[in-house]
DNA sequence: AAGACTATTTTTAGCTG
DNA sequence: ACAGCTAAAAATAGTCT
């Protein structure tokens, strides 16, 4: 390896690596200083070698600056938490509605198949008897001419109410929002 | 001024002065982090841009850092606090001693000069006589003979005590260690 | 361990798009 | 405001003392 150009890892040799130490920890507290200047921000360094020697530059108090780290952690954690609860709201209102729709096409099924007809006004009834013989002439005239013949032991196996609406599975995916 | 090459003061241009916190911000937390894994030190840096934003680099957990710091403070002020508080005790000693010689000393000269006798034991009264008249002796003999007749005024005028022995300044400077 | 030197690498100020 | 470029400046790894 050239000159110069080191890998950024451990330096195993305990000489070298106190005395890159020195010169880095010089280097790094400097650019601290600097760039606290240039652009007038507040800026603190703390550097602990390895036999727990303090360095440290801050700009102005360091408690003070400090104190600001913590209070901004403290309002950006509780701005992201707010976030999240505000998303998990939104989600709740959506999943309710969608529960109310299940409802809706659970029971409209459910009649067309002839079930749970006592829950019925007479004007639904009359609405529904309309909808399945629709849908009885619809069914027909899609039929081809070969298997007319069995129609009615389709039509029993069917109408029997064998299969149970609930069955039905609705898969919905909740994850957390991009941001 | 040659290309690349800048004073260490607040750039006041805006825009100079958003760019050069942006790059060197982001070189400040690159050394912040090669240090770290160079060295294997504990390294913790905290830049708050002017509007407010926070922009931070930490080796571990920055809190632990933080602790770290506070608790290395706090070790280190006490124990200032201690070396200088034991400096305070060494010198009141030295004082107690110079004020008692001091008292000593006092005494010792109103006694020579006739003061204070009350206070003298008989054996003290004996060895003051013995002394005073030895200091006469010599400073009789060392009397230039031209001046001699005079001699019973003066020693009226001396003896006669209107000299204050509590005049006597002490000048003691007291400063804190070099260290 | 602590400075000084220097060949390199790295950073960056001032531009340009 | 942001990203890329380049000449110059600054930092620094390795070496010697």
């Amino acid at each position: 390896m050239v000159r110069g150009k080191i890998e950024i890892k451990r330096i195993e040799n305990v000489t070298s690596r106190q005395v890159t130490f020195s010169k880095r920890r010089k280097g790094l507290l400097k650019k601290a200083h600097e760039l606290s200047i240039l652009c007038d921000a507040q800026v603190a360094a703390i550097v602990f070698s390895q036999n727990g020697r303090l360095y440290d530059f801050a700009s102005s108090d360091m408690t003070k600056i400090m104190e600001r780290y913590e209070i901004y952690r403290r309002e950006s954690f509780a701005a992201e938490r707010l976030q999240k609860e505000q998303y998990v709201q939104e989600l709740k209102r959506e999943m309710a509605i969608m529960v109310n729709k299940i409802d809706h096409l659970q029971l409209h099924c459910r009649r067309v198949m002839g079930q749970d007809l006592d829950s019925c006004s007479v004007e639904e009834l009359k609405e529904l008897t309309i909808q399945i013989e629709k849908s009885l002439t619809i069914v027909r005239s899609r039929k081809p001419r070969n298997v007319q013949e069995s129609d009615h032991k389709s039509a029993a196996s069917c109408g029997s109410g064998n299969m149970d609406i609930s069955d039905v599975k609705t898969d919905l995916f909740i994850g957390l929002p991009e941001s």
